[in-house]
DNA sequence: TTAGGTGCAAAGGCTTTGCACCCAA
DNA sequence: TTGGGTGCAAAGCCTTTGCACCTAA
């Protein structure tokens, strides 16, 4: 993934640089988080403003995508460099499930398809009472 | 809608004011709006101090959620409402596409069930290019 | 060597807050 | 009548920009 990211660093003519490369670390172990937390874990590795800086870069170059969950807006890795999955977050204990539903997809693309839409990328989120939620209740 | 708009705000001891019910009616016919926008809408309605408490109120109540299209933040009346659909949005040229699938969302909530996951709401957003976009490349 | 990248500080914009006045109940 | 609602203006933040210095290639 590291590899695949630099890669496409010098694909487009980008310089390969310490802070780019941690931030794309710090992204890959973190998962999904807020601006705020972002900027709060990064503030060592480089300046807000660079990180500003490199994050317009990450989502120009399609390393990141923004997404909002329960109202909050969170910053992750896009598909390219994450598997793809989507999330069932629990609105009573905040508990984030990833799910996998290729057939679900599959459906989903065949739809667009019966429209003369060409689906490139989607974002499926789910809320509702995780297991031991809907037990406790 | 307005009648049933109305008596959430009743339920919840607001008032039912003027401007109030002016945003409600105009979120119904906007469709998903950027903020920048509705705040240039609505600027002879309310100052936009008032816009902000009010889609403040509103996301406090649920009459309203915030989406995340294209990297841009919609705020949109929530399916309570409005009817319930999905988006495609094309990468190209912009457009958006209403789309309403209920096998596959009936399909999720079965997935969501095997796992003990009881689903109450969900959003799902796809993005590719539509018809027009994909002749005319 | 040099074009792109980064830090620092300042500017810019969006959003929130304080307070006095207004209006729905 | 009166407590919530609104307008106005100021304050707060988050984000972007300008510029000089630094570093990857």
């Amino acid at each position: 993934m590291l590899d695949k990211f630099h890669e496409l660093l010098r694909h487009n003519g980008r310089s390969i640089t310490r802070s780019r490369t941690l931030l794309f670390e710090y992204l890959q172990q973190s998962g999904p988080v807020t601006m705020h937390r972002f900027g709060e874990d990064n503030s060592e590795i480089a300046d807000r403003a660079s990180l500003y800086r490199t994050l317009a870069l990450f989502r120009q170059l399609g390393v990141i995508e923004d997404r909002i969950v329960t109202g909050r807006r969170l910053i992750e890795l896009s598909d390219t460099y994450d598997s793809h999955h989507h999330h069932f977050t629990c609105t009573r204990c905040g508990a984030c499930v990833a799910l996998v539903m290729p057939d679900i997809e599959a459906a989903l693309a065949e739809l667009c398809a019966q429209q003369g839409l060409h689906s490139q990328s989607h974002t499926i989120e789910i809320s509702g009472l995780c297991a031991s939620c809907t037990v406790a209740r």
